[in-house]
DNA sequence: TTCTTGCTGGTAAACGATTACACGGCCCGA
DNA sequence: TCGGGCCGTGTAATCGTTTACCAGCAAGAA
């Protein structure tokens, strides 16, 4: 080799001109062969692939992309992706632009206002075509950051939303399922049912909580503040929240946790001062991810279709980047299911 | 308006030119104003810096790729995201990236071979500046489809890595890891030491078994064949573990798992039948995820630095598309420790 | 035969930034 | 006073595609 050099090879990379060299053809005909196959002759076709074959070239990304001005990607943003919540949905979202060509970035936006900023100034660059949002204390300023014209890129919310957005998004009945928690407590003979809460500002918190009343009321049974208890969705929170509930004089027997995470660090706790789960209080959580099966006692929640929300999801968002859809009244809510395993039980007959 | 119509209304986005012509300079000017301030006098400078204001510009960072020839991204491949090991890690790389104004894309390589080959494709693409390896099973055939001249992105394995593969990595010591769990146990009084490895190929549980065996060795214990039990880091294998172990007639009392995973299934299978941990038999774990913390019991687990896996990871890829360093002699191998929680006790006297 | 139509494929203009090069003015030392 | 640097700026080339437009040609219709 003459031109050898310390540097990166970059410069070796073959592009759609060594391809119409090769093949004898324009450059037009080239990509033509590749992205319309059906636009040239069999016999250029045939002879253009050849040469893609031998001059190994892959079409560059960056500039079929400024040409298009469209990225073939997304952008998915969760507030933690250390929250196991989130891996199924990334996934069913991936399902779905995998087949399509589409990457799929994934980011997170933190808890802190400050990180969320790193994420509108992201979205404001406009890197991708399409955002899925997870994280529904980001709309606000978001929206306003990157109200720059031109710049609007469609956003799905999922799982959490925003009220005051207008964007199009893929929720599931959180009331629902929170009456049915408490409906699963009514049947065994539960009358006394605390419910640990999400973080407060949080939509489903306000969700759950709701359906948590209406669950309530449609048993009969009486809802008292002193057995709702603040949490935040996380393994921290649940223990803390054990900690207030050992100090309660009179406690409730069954405990609605706001995410299957804070009942880990509830019932954690409660073990280590030898109360007993479902013996000595039932518990229910709301996610079922993964571990919940495999808890100790295994974790009877609330499963959402995680899967199918992200598939959902990327499935408007497509629909919104063709601008196929009317984004306005895309609001589907998916069904969640209660599923018991080992954490509930009847109250126990003494106290 | 004139021009109103039903698509979208992406043209109108303001571009250098509109600023250029705003400020009453060249484009050349604004480009310079923005990205090397120095380079442009006081008033010149505060000038463009208005115009881009009343213009609401944002560069176009598609035509910035194209014309720099890179993407100011990275790219993370794991094989599994709903996996939680990979959170922090991957929050380490973002603490890394953010700062330098790099997107993280993520991405999952699955488990199957085609899944595989799907981000293998992904990476001919060449959408990104660098790559992040977490899924070791994939160098072999990544690196024979993706070896087109120019489109070179460098990688860097950690966690897992290829022996293979000359890709620099960063590796934590998972045979001091494993032989600090047995040494552990021995110091408890355990004599029959049993493993839950990793899937077979894996080799992560090559090293994992290696040191299991030094271990022993180191305490003068027996190594028994019969007491390795296949595992694959899942959940499930734990369970099927654990279905193994309640079969045998004569049964270790320790048992070291090859993940924190396998060691939950393997935990909440035999709390079925009612054998205790750590009363009937001591559990160890490897990885130390969030949930370890909290599970019932708290799990005695080998904790990996996540985060610094991968803030180092993401420091020497920035180094190699710097071209500032040596890919071949960076190998960095961080360490590990042993965290005692409550899954892990002397043995019972019985049996 | 002549006009239309459809199919192929070439020419060249985008896409929107960055940056090599050139140029004019100013300062400073000889 | 003149020459050499430096500083600040503009001109225009460039990155590698896609695609609007056009032209040539063959076949079918009139």
């Amino acid at each position: 080799m003459i031109g050898t050099s310390l540097k990166p090879m970059r410069s070796e990379a073959p592009t759609i001109q060594d391809v119409a060299r090769v093949a004898g053809v324009s450059t037009a005909t080239v990509s033509r062969a590749l992205s319309t196959p059906d636009r040239v002759s069999d016999r250029t076709r045939s002879i253009v692939l050849e040469a893609v074959e031998s001059t190994g070239y892959v079409a560059n990304e960056m500039a079929r992309n400024l040409r298009q001005q469209k990225s073939n990607s997304i952008c998915v943003i969760a507030p933690d992706l250390s929250n196991p919540f989130f891996s199924f949905i990334i996934s069913g979202i991936e399902q779905i632009c995998g087949p399509r060509g589409y990457g799929v970035f994934v980011t997170e936006s933190g808890l802190s206002q400050k990180e969320k900023m790193r994420v509108v100034n992201l979205m404001a660059a406009s890197r991708t075509d399409g955002y899925i949002v997870l994280d529904g204390m980001l709309d606000h300023s978001m929206l306003k950051a990157r109200g720059r014209p031109g710049n609007l890129a469609p956003i799905v919310s999922a799982c959490e939303w925003t009220n005051s957005s207008a964007a199009p998004s893929v929720t599931v009945d959180n009331v629902g399922g929170a009456m049915q928690a408490v409906q699963h407590f009514a049947a065994l003979g539960h009358t006394k049912v605390g419910h640990i809460t999400g973080p407060k500002e949080n939509v489903l918190t306000v969700e759950r909580i709701k359906g948590f009343k209406q669950g309530l009321d449609s048993c009969g049974l009486e809802y008292r503040d002193d057995f709702v208890l603040e949490g935040g969705f996380s393994l921290e929170s649940g223990q803390t929240a054990a900690e207030t509930w050992l100090k309660m004089k009179d406690r409730p027997t069954a405990m609605f946790c706001a995410s299957d995470r804070e009942a880990f660090g509830f019932i954690s706790r409660l073990a280590k001062d030898g109360v007993r789960v479902p013996e000595d209080v039932s518990v229910i959580g709301f996610d079922d991810i993964e571990v919940s099966g495999y808890f100790v006692p295994a974790l009877t929640t609330v499963s959402q279709p995680r899967v199918q929300i992200g598939r959902r999801a990327a499935e408007m968002l497509f629909e919104l980047i063709q601008g196929e859809a009317d984004p306005k009244d895309a609001h589907p809510q998916l069904d969640v299911a209660l599923v018991v395993r080992d954490s509930t039980a009847a109250p126990s007959l003494l106290v």
